[in-house]
DNA sequence: ATCAACCGCTTTCATTTTGCAACTGGTTAA
DNA sequence: TTAACCAGTTGCAAAATGAAAGCGGTTGAT
């Protein structure tokens, strides 16, 4: 179960964990773009991960805490992954991630548009989008007066993208 | 100079850069650690990066712009290891790693100390350490009205460390 | 002047991880 | 009936990692 730890710092265990180059990479495309099933993580991530890759780390990242697996209802060979609770805190962390990488690395304008929004929203906005997300992982009851930041997010991100397309197309 | 990148996403941008098990370590050590030389770094970290990794790991931090290298004056074999403006700014990311890692996973006291404060004091207080590393890394002039948050830091770990000795002596 | 400790790495080699491409046995909808 | 789809698995080459020893030069103490 537990392999040895290189120590107990709290940065070197989290690194442990997801300290690789695929593993954030899953959980972000669960996270914002809704992939709940194993073709959907494979084909529509923009950086076209391996699917033996995929599967390892699935694997991993259910083993550790992270995502759980179920069956879908609807078909005996789909799988739905989730994020739990442990998961849904990186959310932050994600947000850092992406403030970071939007001021010092080239971004293009319509994947940072989300990751501009989540910092401008700063953590109140990352309480909200969490509270959804353990609605839609967790099968948390909804709270009806607050809107959704995870449409927020999407409809920033397919308006910027519109946009490109119309300009591209000229 | 530039490989070509998976994605323009942010995250996945931050991911080419730091997503690997070292990367992060080395930035800790110099950052938390005030650990500047290649010698500090291979012996005095707890997790016991190995020579090549580490003169890896350097030479592409350099090359990404998150170090620079300068020789000693003092010693003319010895090189300084420095922050850059880039990896200054990671001290949010490395806060909120720190507070996860410290919520979900099995740290040890004295290591989790100096996230916690940093996680308790907060943006105000990461940007009163980002300055004060500014000062320390980059040739900045000091402000003298600021308490030391590096200090404070450390002499939190030092106080638990010796706390814990303490008590394994009895 | 001598010598041991220290300096930033490099080299060698075994092991592990990654990445690509093809493939599997089964399910579903038309 | 059949073609598309399902979650992976397999085989193999290339790259990254890790442990250990070694390198030529510098330094400070005797």
């Amino acid at each position: 179960m537990d392999e040895a730890h290189r120590s107990g710092c709290p940065i070197n265990l989290t690194l442990e964990v997801l300290g690789d180059r695929w593993s954030l990479i899953v959980i972000r495309d669960i996270m914002f773009g809704n992939r709940r099933h194993f073709r959907e993580l494979l084909q529509k991530s923009d950086e076209k991960i391996a699917s033996n890759i995929l599967a390892d780390r699935l694997k991993r990242l259910v083993e550790k805490g992270l995502l759980y697996r179920e069956d879908d209802p609807s078909h005996k060979q789909k799988a739905i992954y989730s994020l739990t609770e442990m998961a849904i805190e990186l959310v932050p962390l994600l947000a850092e991630m992406g403030a970071w990488g939007r001021r010092f690395l080239p971004v293009s304008e319509e994947l940072a548009i989300r990751a501009e929004l989540l910092e401008k929203g700063g953590r109140p906005l990352w309480e909200d989008f969490m509270q959804e997300l353990r609605v839609q992982h967790l099968h948390v009851a909804p709270d009806p007066s607050k809107p959704s930041v995870f449409e927020r997010l999407t409809a920033a991100y397919q308006e910027v993208l519109a946009r490109k397309q119309a300009a591209a197309a000229e």
